[in-house]
Order: structure tokens, then C-alpha cells, then sequence
DNA sequence: TTGATTGCAAAGCATTTGCATGCTA
DNA sequence: TAGCATGCAAATGCTTTGCAATCAA
């Protein structure tokens, strides 16, 4: 539990370092303390959250620079855009963590992560069937989630009370 | 090819109609304009270009009312919301129109839409699993179509000419 | 008559951009 | 020192909302 600073996300931090010399870019203690805070938290989170969580180890960084990190570090391979249908962008780790897809709760806002090789390779077939050649996807799925399925069932009626982390707006999916 | 105003789409108006009573609202002609071409219009289109071919009809009609009965469309399930990339809501047909999902072309904007049922079976397996229970989802590819493809391995650096209709924004995905 | 509907303008939101200042390499 | 990076404010693009006037039922 107690790791010395800077020991760890060795790996990524390096990678990081060779895409900013690589674009001809600058190392900036912005940069690093986003990327920093970034790759300790194992969740979803929007530039906004970022935007917080740096806020409170240096109140001096800007909303427009967590952005703009954010894209380097998607660019940099460490990051990646999923968007679960509130209109906001979220961000998750992406390096050494392997891909998968969604199932999103639209009761409490929990989000699932999945894979499935069979639906990748179902994906690919299909694609092949068009002449598409793919370079990345996205699936996702709204529903209600086990615990919220269960709580419906028992309190036909009542008003939830907590508010879930991802509101989905409307009707309609994305 | 000529067929009488009125006489398509009846099925769509009917369910339509039966919409807005059950709700409680009213029919107007702007909301009767707005389907017309709507049906009429076998594409993807925003709410921006539905109220541009709405204009030429009837130029006293504004954005707002596209935008909210595109939303009563939905709702009414003659609609479904699709987005592909490039931050704005895609409208297509949902009546009658077996549920599918879609392929994007990165290059030309192209958009292909298709099925597959093993797909399908196999992401309520994936959701069984997770005690998930999923009422809608959303699966896209993003990748390069079979004529750009083969375009680009013939000319290899010669700029595009023809500009995509959906242009995906920079790096990643949503 | 009543209350839903419309269209305009203004507001909202998430994100991007312009620009003067600051700082890496 | 050159020119990328930063942070602020302003701008953007899509969508929603407030509101007075209009219109369907």
C-alpha cells in the first residue's frame, strides 16, 4: 500500500515521455501531476473529475489544460474516450488493460465492463462481409444492473434516493 | 413513383396520432409536416436537416419544433437516435425497420448498417451473466470502407476530393 | 375557454480557441 | 532565445428553456 513517489506507472509515464519527444512536445509539471492522478484513479472519470482531483494538489491548473492533457494521453495510447450516453466524455485507462465493452445501468449509473472474444470475432466477420476494415468500436448496453433489478422488484414504488454517478438522459440510447 | 399526398406512411401517421392522444397533446400542422418528411427521408439526418428541408415546405416553421417533435417521434417509437462520432444526434427510422447496427466510414462518412443475430444472442448471454437486464444498446464500427480501401492503396498521397457527410473527430471512438 | 404549441431569443453545457504571459529545451 | 504550454475569457456548436402570442380541442 505505501509506495514511494514516482515508483509506480513506471511503464506509463515512459510512454508518455516518448509521445511528448516523439510529437516534439514538452514535459510540464501540469502534465505530469495530471498524468500522475490520472493513472492512480481506476475509474471513469470526465475531464471535469480530473479537473477536481488536480485541483486539490495544485489549485493553479486550468480546466482547458486537464483537457488537453486528456487528449495527449489518448493519443499517447494511455487513455481512451468512452461516452455512456449523458453527453459528457469519460476517460479510461487504456495501456496494458484490455479491451472491452459496456453495460450501463441507467438506475444508478453503474457501469459494467465486459468481453467477449465470440462478439469480436462475430464483429470482424461481419465487417469482412462489407469489405470494412475496422480500426476500433464501441458497444455498449443500457439496462438495469442485477441490485437495481432486485431493489424494483421488492419497492414497487418508492423514489430511489441515491443519484447515480451517470444520469442517461431521455429515451434513446446514445 | 406519383402516388397521392396522404396515401404512404399511413401505418406511421396512425401510430403517430395515437401518440399524441394517449399523451394528452395536440395535433398541429407543423407536427404533421415535420413526420411527412421525415418518412419521406430514407437517410440519416440531425434535427438541422430535417428543419432545412422542412423550410423549404413551410418557412415559418423553427428549429425548436423540429427539435421537439424529432423527440415525440421517439418516444412515439417511429424514431431512434443514432450518433456516429461527430457530436451531433443522427435521426433514422425505427417503425417497421428491423433494429440494426452500423459501420462508419472514417474516410467518406459512409455509414453501413447491419444485423446479426449471433451478435445479438450473444450479448444477452453476456448480459445474463452480469444479472444485467439490457432494453436497449448500441454497437458501432469505425474503420475505413471497402471503396476507400481501395482508393488509398491506389493513390496513396493524393488528398481527398469529396468531403465525408459524417466527419469523425480526431483520435478515438464517441 | 383552456391549456398545449409555437417561434424567437436567451440560456445551458461540454468543449475548443485566441491570446498575452510563462516556461521548457 | 524560440516556440511550445498555460490559464483566462470568450467563442463555439448543439440542444434546451423561458415566455408571450397562437391555436387545437
Amino acid at each position: 500500500m505505501a509506495k514511494k513517489k514516482g515508483e509506480e506507472f513506471q511503464q506509463e509515464k515512459e510512454i508518455f515521455l516518448e509521445h511528448i519527444q516523439n510529437a516534439g512536445l514538452r514535459r510540464t509539471s501540469q502534465r505530469d501531476l495530471i498524468l500522475e492522478i490520472f493513472l492512480k484513479t481506476e475509474e471513469h472519470l470526465t475531464s471535469e473529475d480530473l479537473y477536481w482531483l488536480v485541483q486539490k494538489k495544485d489549485p493553479g491548473v486550468g480546466q482547458t489544460t486537464v483537457y488537453r492533457t486528456l487528449k495527449l494521453l489518448t493519443e499517447a495510447g494511455l487513455a481512451r474516450e468512452v461516452r455512456f450516453g449523458d453527453g459528457k466524455t469519460y476517460y479510461e485507462h487504456h495501456y496494458n488493460h484490455e479491451h472491452h465493452d459496456h453495460m450501463i445501468c441507467t438506475e444508478c449509473g453503474l457501469v459494467i465492463e465486459f468481453f467477449s472474444a465470440e462478439i469480436e470475432e462475430l464483429q470482424d466477420k461481419m465487417a469482412e462481409k462489407f469489405g470494412f476494415t475496422p480500426t476500433h468500436h464501441s458497444l455498449r448496453m443500457w439496462g438495469v444492473c442485477e441490485a437495481c433489478g432486485a431493489r424494483k422488484r421488492e419497492l414497487q414504488s418508492a423514489p430511489s434516493g441515491a443519484q447515480p454517478r451517470v444520469r442517461v438522459k431521455s429515451g434513446v440510447a446514445d
